[in-house]
DNA sequence: AGATAAAATCACATATTATAACAAATACAA
DNA sequence: TTGTATTTGTTATAATATGTGATTTTATCT
């Protein structure tokens, strides 16, 4: 016999690889009663993850995007523009609002990041975060999270912009700490 | 069997790409009776999706296009980071693909255009065009039209950028007439 | 127009699914 | 153990879906 939470995730798994199941087939598949899966997808369908249909139920695609809508690290919405995504280990994906708060989270699972990507700053063209080039105290405030960091794939496209507008250079791992330092000495929040 | 959410998926794909069908064709497909599938599609013609025909349906082209995806100048497709909106005083909004065709599109409809906005280009925030400031001829290439024009909502901003990336600043009707002149002396396509 | 065939709609019967109420089983703390 | 709370299953009832055949509407003939 299965635990009700342990079945509940499996729903939630098998309607996501499934996209659109019936009840009577996850009732037969765990061994449980329709009324069962009926009270297991209620607070499902109550979140939005979700969609009840007659007879079954479908994933809510929307939801259960790759552009989840809010910053992974300080949860303020997320800016396609300057988004910062982490793909980890087990598949997902990490979504947070800017390089800043992008820099914050991968420090925080380390190894657990197998890829992360963000756009250039001025092309917005897809980039390595390893590879980039992070400029940080310009005199150009974007209202997004602070200490502000600019992403750009070429290093000259960097200086030429921190010449009107200031700011230092920094490579992935020189950015990595810093931010990290910064937050820890201003200990404070950083977003809004 | 199959769910009637999924079937009326179903039916929404496949009018799609067959444009139009019968109701025979989809009873027989999806095994269900011709009163059934009156019933699908029901929803779907009273939201305009589809058009119903004696004996069949049809797709609404208008209403399943892809939102206007393309600038009305060069037909490319349009980045919204970069996009020009024309508001015109029949209520219409028309899109460009970045200032540089917005500017032309301008020109073109003179006296009826009531209003044109678009976005800055560090910042991202709405701008009316006739306050922004124009940059032309940087180092930068966005891979637009060309002679490529950004906007600017603050001048100090652009020659800022100016520092590092060269160019030139315009106010509006100056930008206006120098991509128009520019463009009729080239005398050449400028997108793509 | 009137005749005809095809399609749409309606009304009803039936089948499937959902919900609510209650009972049984289980888990767990005192 | 007992008492209580939670979970699950069962049953009855309500809601929804589907199919059939009768009737009406529509299109297309002459």
């Amino acid at each position: 016999m299965m635990l009700p939470s342990e079945r509940r995730k499996q729903i939630l798994n098998y309607i996501r690889e499934k996209k659109s199941l019936k009840i009577v087939q996850l009732s037969e598949w765990l061994g449980v009663s329709e009324m069962t899966i009926h009270r297991d997808i209620k607070p499902l369908v109550e979140e939005g993850l979700i969609i009840k249909t007659f007879g079954g139920i479908s994933l809510n695609q929307e939801r259960n995007e790759v552009n989840k809508q809010d910053c992974v690290y300080c949860y303020s919405p997320i800016n396609q523009r300057l988004a910062y995504r982490l793909i980890l280990q087990d598949q997902r994906i990490e979504t947070t609002c800017c390089a800043h708060c992008g820099l914050l989270r991968h420090k925080q699972l380390g190894d657990e990041v197998l890829q992360a990507i963000c756009p250039d700053f001025l092309m917005q063209t897809t980039i390595s975060t390893t590879s980039a080039w992070f400029l940080m105290d310009t005199s150009l405030d974007l209202g997004c999270c602070q200490p502000q960091v600019l992403s750009f794939q070429h290093k000259e496209h960097a200086s030429k912009f921190a010449l009107g507008f200031g700011g230092t250079i920094y490579s992935f791992s020189e950015a990595l700490h810093l931010v990290f330092n910064q937050m820890q000495s201003k200990n404070k929040g950083c977003c809004y």
